[in-house]
DNA sequence: ATAACCTACAACCGTATGGTTGTAGATCAC
DNA sequence: GTGATCTACAACCATACGGTTGTAGGTTAT
């Protein structure tokens, strides 16, 4: 899912279809690739659910999934509250009286 | 850099390195795969400014550098505020007295 | 000095990725 | 019906990825 969101082109269109529905087509047209580059591209974010896809006709309408995007940016936010969790940690130790060495295991 | 986090293997490093310092071969034991892969993960993260190394004697001591992953996270939020831009902007819309019908540019 | 350890890097392998072109099925406009 | 359009998918190519093994250099311990 990540890895969906790490190309910037498939940012681009995630971004875009968040505020609206697009055809694929519509899609290709804003990037300078072809048709079948853009279409993988939006089958690899419908794989990773960032993306709906709705049949109108002859064309493809996509949509963003904002639950999906809330999900990878809840997995980034934990790396950042395992560091402030190091944080908290720290400070316990410090407010601790007579706190030894803090080695990192290694016995001098 | 998002390409770094899609590895669940690098994303454990990250959480264990923000904890505190590590050398690389004592992360490569917790992985069930070789010193050279891991070192690669490493090499991978430090290329994303996502790790920092620091030699200590014979040992490269690796630690998390926790604003590069706010970087990475903050990436993601913009998704999020361009969706919630969205729904403003249909609040305002709805408010608006006789909207015209919303189509997309195809006049029937 | 020798052995053990930590690291770096190159070479290799299988597979996935991002791109292309081409073909074919639906659907719409005329 | 015919042609244009939108989509899907397969085949192909170059490159990158994640893993392996092997080699070599620097550091520590005995």
């Amino acid at each position: 899912m990540l890895h969906a969101l790490a190309d910037p082109t498939r940012r681009d269109i995630v971004t875009h279809v968040l505020q609206g529905e697009h055809s694929v087509s519509s899609l290709a047209r804003r990037y300078p690739m072809s048709f079948a580059a853009v279409q993988k591209h939006v089958a690899a974010l419908e794989r990773a659910d960032l993306v709906r896809k709705r049949r109108h006709g002859r064309e493809q309408l996509v949509s963003g999934n904002i639950a999906a995007v809330r999900d990878a940016t809840a997995l980034l936010s934990q790396l950042e509250e395992v560091w402030s969790a190091r944080i908290d940690r720290m400070g316990e130790i410090l407010a601790e009286p007579n706190h030894p060495e803090p080695n990192r295991g290694e016995p001098i």
